[in-house]
DNA sequence: TGGTAATATGTAGCTTGCGACATATTTGGG
DNA sequence: CCCAAATATGTCGCAAGCTACATATTACCA
């Protein structure tokens, strides 16, 4: 009689535990897990990105990306500026300390990934992709198009 | 050129968002989607089972699970009970509230995994399950073997 | 043009997760 | 028998998630 750990849970826990390895490769970077992953996509699109687009991009509320924004902020990572076309957003930039950091950022979620990962197939991490996909669909999540203010190629 | 979304990202998102999903279904019970699932586990095994069980068996620090078990507590879903054998422990047990809703709270399990894995095939459910124990055995997690108190049949 | 609706963000208060430290009890070896 | 190590739990302070509420700006329609 095998053990059915019920998907849900099994999820969360690989969740979290993900979460902590990615954790514990940053900290000496002086960044949490989830500062990391926003500050990687900042720094991607510096200037051409709102917190609006952090929210969708990770699937946070707006407090929960305010208050990473206020952290990385504070930590001198990136900068806001209200934006000029429009009052009301606030236009994220990379700092020159997160843009030094940020080829190392890149690497240690690499690196976390293929921890993850490792004994997987292509084909089945396609499959387990694919999968997720499935279930964020199946909640009523809709991913961001492509990167905002649309440069033609990557 | 397709979105490649790490799969690290697809994982946390999928997480937050199941618990969203529990979360609106129990509020009017009164709970929380992380104490929905205590309870169930303590119901099924109450008086058998201690704190550092339901650490074991959800991937939590005790820090963590002392706060859970503190608020179930505090609405009267449980007891604590220093251990008899042993001081240290502290067994636990459902109230009769508790099991009053125990069932109720298992349909809402239920149905949070069923609208999670609509359109998946047995074998698709099963692939997915072997994916997420393989990432978990990655990151050195280990399953509790079976319920504590081994009673031989369920 | 004026006023309402939509949008973007900030803040407060809660739960849930963690590590680090403290305490109490039990176990085990000498 | 006694002390050190292991074990179980409590507590503090923090990050990260949420909802609900508040504010400011923009959009839009009559």
């Amino acid at each position: 009689m095998e053990r059915q750990i019920p998907i849900g849970a099994l999820l969360k826990i690989a969740s979290n535990e993900i979460e902590q390895s990615m954790n514990a490769r940053v900290t000496d970077v002086g960044l949490t897990a989830a500062q990391s992953h926003v500050l990687h996509y900042i720094c991607r699109n510096s200037g051409r990105v709102h917190q609006r687009d952090v929210e969708r991009e990770f699937g946070l509320s707006h407090a929960t990306v305010s208050g990473l924004i206020d952290r990385l902020e504070s930590k001198g990572f990136l900068r806001r500026a209200r934006g000029e076309a429009d009052a009301r957003c606030m236009a994220l930039f990379a700092t020159d300390t997160a843009l030094e950091f940020e080829e190392r950022i890149h690497g240690l979620i690499l690196e976390t990934e293929a921890q993850m990962l490792s004994g997987f197939t292509a084909m089945q991490t396609e499959a387990l992709r694919a999968a997720l996909m499935k279930i964020l669909s199946n909640s009523g999540f809709v991913l961001p198009e492509r990167d905002p203010c649309e440069e033609e190629n990557v």
